[in-house]
RNA sequence: UGGGGCGUAGCCAAGUGGUAAGGCACCGGUCUUUGGAUCCGGCAUUCGUAGGUUCGAAUCCUCCCGCCCCAGCCA
């Protein structure tokens, strides 16, 4: 990672000037003051139980993006605390994910489990110290004692054991002599606090569950709130950045480290990110795939890193969104639109332009010679010449886009219908004399055309203007490729949205996929690498399935649609029409 | 009715006593052999509400209203 001025304010993304935000304002001010001897040292901590997902995203660009710009190190921890919940797969998954975004945490590999002994003497210390004791009530009975929001709790009848007994019985939690869930170690605070986090919480509990890492090495493991605050410690660790829903916790973070008197960083809360049509919680999304509404971590509909990996989403897209959403305390929830504008945006730029045909109409010309073949010159992209050009074959019988012909074609509707003309991009403008349909369905066959031979793109010979320009592909070249469409995987902003007694799976659509099996693309693309991106004119960008695009037969994902005016147009009259009958 | 947070446009979000940045979305127009992209213009007399302080308030003070989080031996 590269480190630049730690001077706050006017990051760049893109070339607009993006304004700080209350945590970069906070280091900033650290490294001015001079705190930490000059250090900025971040972390990002994931526990191993489920996939990254976009939510992930931010706060990856947040703390490596932090230690980057102002000079430091982000250290990637693993928060293994809970080994009945996690496992290796998540872990390996969640490097992978990482590094895909375009992150590097060097050596600084951690795991909250790298330091058991080191917590386990934590403890030990606290206990030592009369500020902590092992208590033998079960779960049930804490809660009971715990009071409730707006009563204080009472404290636990084995508080007052005595420091050596405590010690005792420690030792024997750890050596196994006790069932899971006999026995805690508890911090010794005050069961009267407001603060429900101050109530004498957990910091050990005894549990037989092998880990991922230690395997059976330990029965009993330390909480998150005992966990996390120490290994921010032990790592040096500047500035903890977390989730709102840790504020209530920090007077708890703060305690632990006081106590200890060691390295004490600062914790920070800022909100997590939400986006519209989808689910961000690691809940749901488990319960996508395990229920099947979802074909695995990595289908191109889930929001998490894996899945806009395959749906052909960039780590530049995705890491510029990060920066424009901002940072701050408020619960927000950001239209997916922005994210598809940041993707469309990037792609706009580097992807290759090609021609495919989605829903094949086949076109004859009539007076353009049997037999004959011309090679029609094709910009790669218009938005980068340096990206070259390429040949596309051009012959009498042809596809064109279902969506690009109307028999009665409404008002505003300028491609092709009976009678009319449109562009072949690249090629000639035709002209619609016929439609031939099956006799007893009614069903289009194909279209008969003429074209204009003082036409030809490029050619200064007419000046003839067409209101439209379609694409095509050449039927005896084309490939054949199955295209995946992708709509938002809910059908409401929110979710959670939903009528009494119903639950956000009504919510789920029932058309986020659409596959379309006999797709024609222009042969340029026969040869398309697993995961290579390209814009097809006119419809979005598309990239090849990674997983089930075998050489045989290509598959297309679609990351995102182009903006389409004409279909906006078009539904807008519709709804309105509707509206007045 | 306890504690901790948060309220600026349809959605994000700057702004920290000197007269409301920017982005997305949306609406016009320009250009165009992608109804794409680009470019240009429009889009908060007002910052949850009501008072107060001040020459001056989104910024300071007070009341009220609304939303989020916390009663796991999850993180």
């Amino acid at each position: 990672m590269e480190s630049k001025a730690a001077d706050g304010g006017d990051k760049t993304a893109g070339n607009e000037a993006v304004p700080s935000h209350f945590i970069r304002n906070i280091v900033s001010e650290d490294l001015k003051q001079g705190k930490n001897g000059g250090r900025v040292h971040t972390r990002f901590p994931p526990e191993p139980n489920g996939y990254l997902h976009i939510g992930h995203a931010k706060s990856i660009c947040l703390n490596f993006g932090l230690a980057a710009e102002f000079g430091g190190m982000c250290n990637l921890r693993f928060d293994d605390t809970n080994p009945s919940k996690e496992d290796i797969e998540y872990v390996e998954s969640i490097k992978e994910d990482v590094r895909w975004l375009g992150f590097d945490w060097g050596d600084r590999e951690f795991y909250a489990s790298d330091y058991f002994a080191q917590l386990y003497d934590f403890a030990i210390q606290l206990i030592q110290s009369g500020k902590a004791f092992v208590c033998d009530l079960n779960a049930e009975q804490m809660r009971e004692y715990r009071g409730t929001l707006t009563e204080p709790g009472k404290n636990s009848p084995f508080r007052d054991r005595s420091i050596d007994e405590n010690l005792d019985l420690f030792r024997r939690m750890r050596a196994g002599e006790f069932p899971d869930g006999s026995r805690t170690l508890r911090a010794k605070i005050d069961m009267a606090s407001p603060n429900i986090n101050m109530r004498d919480p957990v910091m050990y509990r005894v549990l037989r569950a092998s880990h991922h890492r230690t395997g059976d090495a330990w029965c009993i493991y330390p909480t998150y709130d005992f966990a996390h605050g120490q290994s921010d410690s032990i790592e040096g660790i500047t500035h903890s950045i977390c989730t709102l829903e840790f504020e209530d916790h920090r007077p708890l973070y703060d305690w632990f480290l006081d106590q200890l008197s060691i390295h004490h960083p600062q914790q920070i809360e800022f909100a997590r990110l939400n986006i519209t049509h989808t689910v961000l919680s690691k809940r749901k999304l488990l319960q996508l795939v395990q229920q099947e509404y979802v074909d695995g971590w990595d289908d191109p509909r889930m929001p998490t890193l894996a899945g806009f990996r395959r749906r052909g989403y960039t780590p530049e897209a995705i890491r510029n969104f990060c920066e424009r959403i901002g940072v701050a305390k408020r619960n927000s929830v950001v239209d997916i639109a922005m994210l598809e504008h940041c993707l469309r945006e990037d792609l706009n730029k580097r992807a290759p332009r090609v021609m495919a045909v989605l829903r094949p109409i086949k076109v004859v010309l009539e007076n353009y010679p049997e037999g004959q073949i011309e090679e029609l010159d094709a910009v790669n992209n218009p938005e980068d010449p340096a990206m070259g050009t390429r040949k596309i074959p051009f012959s009498r019988v042809f596809y064109i886009e279902q969506d690009d012909f109307r028999e009665e074609p409404p008002k505003g509707f300028f491609r092709l219908s009976p009678g009319k003309e449109v562009r072949l991009r690249y090629a000639y403008i035709i002209k619609c004399v016929g439609v031939d349909k099956d006799p007893v369905t009614g069903a289009i066959q194909e279209l008969r055309c003429t074209y204009d031979p003082e036409t030809k793109s490029g050619s200064s010979r007419s000046g003839r203007k067409v209101k439209a320009t379609i694409h095509w592909v050449s039927a005896a070249h084309a490939v054949e490729a199955e295209v995946r469409l992708y709509e938002h995987l809910f059908t409401k902003e929110d979710p959670e949205d939903v009528p009494e007694r119903s639950d956000w799976l009504a919510n789920i659509n029932p058309n986020s996929l659409e596959r379309l099996t006999s797709c024609r693309i222009e042969p340029y693309l026969v040869d398309a690498k697993p995961g290579s991106r390209y814009q097809f004119e006119r419809l979005g960008y598309f990239c090849v399935d990674s997983e089930e695009s075998p050489p045989t037969k290509l598959v297309f994902n679609r990351s995102v649609s182009l903006r389409d005016m004409w279909a906006k147009k078009e539904k807008t009259v519709g709804d309105s029409r509707r509206n007045r009958s």
